[in-house]
DNA sequence: TCCGTCGTGGGAACCGGTTGCTACCGGCGT
DNA sequence: ACGCCGGTAGCAACCGGTTCCCACGACGGA
């Protein structure tokens, strides 16, 4: 019989005050936890509350002072799995430490972004964290650092994650991860199973994400004195649907390459069907890498090689990282570890000479 | 030269008013864009707004009757392709509609769900989705029930996505798809196909979703006047992991199918590997099919055949109807359809006798 | 020239909370 | 019996905006 009538106004404190017969700051305080109130008093307010299902408003607590805190990120598309991961972390960690977690897809589009980032301040977020690589123009870095010190300003934090960092001295937390060096690794592993043509699927040909990982590709072989083919370098998107779009193209052009790695697993899967399609065996015909590691990699077939970037543990560092940071302190940049994991998609390479694959 | 000053402290409406000379009134006024102020006061006004880099504070605004609405979204893993695709879903809708996106992950906890949804209730959210299929108890039914009275007498709704429905009455929206139906379709496709014995790696045993489909399975079955094994089905939880193993059991303890049905597409994936682990050719020794259509449903090898769910839709939907419902409104309940995608993961079944796969 | 009106801007109340300061109460010591 | 003190509760100011209502100045028409 609590009655929780269906009247359509949420109740103020001043209503619980009134119905319990106190002062609206008693109310205040008894809610509050810290101030001494006695139990009677204490008691007719906790029911008053009850009885109305009463909820302290948080936006007029925040503006009071009191409040939850709130932190937002911003990121292009949480249906890719390595976005999804770094999401999971950033939630998680946020709610651990008591925020509120604010989400945002641009969809790709700068406008969305710089929007979104005028609206977090406005929130007051405690944090902003962009998450995912971009275009790194001169014009990228103008805008977020534009960004960076307008949140500066406002008490609040810019964090990239997974994204390139600023000129120095802009007031930006960076949390990358290394993504020339796990394709550097990658490359290396494959060529020391005695490939030498090995087609690159790559990203949009300006993205951070996709060119560290292509400079990886470049490097790996230069350490070897070799020098890639430049025609063996495809670009498109982090999509399924480019890797296998790509992979025909290439299988159509009659490129010759004895391997393929490809920028990011979704691709390497959409690469895997076309090869698959075109009646060519993993690894035994050509040998395939992905790059993110995401669960699926072990069920393709064959299971993929590819390097594991420890996405959740990412977004988990942005946010803690993000709300440790004294505003005098210097501006934090980490650079996280990734590894290989060898799973059966590479084999050994060809004979003397290439083959036509 | 514009001065984005590093003072720590954001600057308030007064502070514009004072810079442009005139009332925080005036400043309201010309920010709020309609009321009629001379060019000059708009150009002085704007102009300290710039100075100071000023943006209203949106928790402010939002007590003092504009702002931004908001709503909330809580689901249990953001980790979970269909969950992902829900989730973006709504997001896009909901910031299509002018609205801020807030997200809680559960991690399966309903206390958390409870917390979630009563800051939720806090922040005024103009509705909260709840995500995901649950266990469907008493305890289920009268805690949701109550969440949504408490809601609905806070002025804001509640909408189960792809979560069953309450009591009639309850002040809820619902946006559905069919498990039951699709599960049936996809099953009775397996069978026609001349499958008798179809091994179902479900879900954990309470879920509502996981139950819609193992309801379809066995009506499917039934439908054909047959009777299905109840040693052929499975429960584990709805990851690649659980698939995989409950695969490798199933290998081990010498059950006898011709085809696996798994809940999931992630769980197809993990029965899939363990498939070929044990030297089984898909659909040659034994078929296989999934529930999802996430993209990689494709890449894996055979292509996956599995049921389309309209995830993305199922978000927008839920969004939209949420926002467009009217208080005296009657609650309303969408079922959404879903359709089998035929690929190349399930063959044709044993000729004369069931065989030991 | 005088008055009505329109265009503008300011003052103050209000949104729903929090909190510093003050006042009242009863109980205790001497 | 009186004064002091600690424990409680209320008043009012404040957080950062919005908006109702009113006043003031200039302008045009009679």
């Amino acid at each position: 019989m609590t009655r929780k009538s269906g009247d359509a106004s949420r109740s103020t404190i001043r209503d619980v005050a009134a119905r319990a017969g106190v002062s609206a700051s008693t109310v205040s305080r008894v809610l509050g936890g810290v101030y001494p109130v006695s139990a009677a008093t204490r008691g007719s307010v906790m029911r008053a509350v009850r009885e109305l299902d009463y909820v302290a408003d948080a936006r007029a607590k925040a503006i009071a002072g009191a409040g939850t805190p709130t932190l937002a990120f911003v990121l292009e598309d949480i249906t890719g799995p390595s976005f999804a991961y770094m999401a999971h972390g950033v939630e998680r960690e946020a709610t651990r430490l008591g925020h509120l977690c604010l989400v945002c897809s641009t969809e790709g589009d700068v406008r969305h972004e710089l929007e979104f980032v005028e609206m977090m301040r406005a929130q007051r977020a405690a944090a902003v964290i962009l998450v995912g690589g971009t275009a790194d123009t001169p014009a990228y870095r103008e805008r977020t650092r534009r960004m960076a010190d307008s949140l500066a300003s406002a008490g609040s934090r810019l964090v990239l994650c997974g994204r390139p960092p600023l000129d120095p001295g802009a007031p930006v937390t960076v949390i990358e991860y290394d993504n020339e060096g796990g394709a550097h690794t990658l490359v290396a592993h494959v060529l020391a199973r005695g490939h030498r043509r090995v087609l690159f699927l790559g990203g949009r040909a300006d993205h951070t994400t996709a060119l560290g990982r292509e400079r990886g590709y470049l490097a790996a072989h230069r350490a070897r004195g070799l020098d890639p083919d430049p025609a063996l370098v495809l670009h498109g998107d982090f999509t399924r649907d480019a890797g296998h779009r790509l992979m025909r193209q290439a299988l159509a052009d009659g490129l010759e390459f004895s391997a393929v790695v490809a920028a990011t697993d979704m691709v390497a899967a959409g690469a895997l069907t076309a090869l698959h399609e075109a009646g060519l065996k993993v690894p035994d015909d050509v040998s395939l890498a992905g790059y993110d590691d995401i669960p699926f990699a072990r069920d393709l077939h064959p299971a993929l090689t590819t390097v594991h970037v420890p996405y959740e543990e990412l977004g988990r560092l942005a946010v803690r990282t993000a709300l440790e940071h004294t505003p005098g302190a210097p501006d934090e940049h980490l650079l996280l570890g990734t590894h290989v994991v060898v799973r059966d998609s590479v084999g050994p390479g060809p004979g003397p000479g290439p083959v036509t694959a």
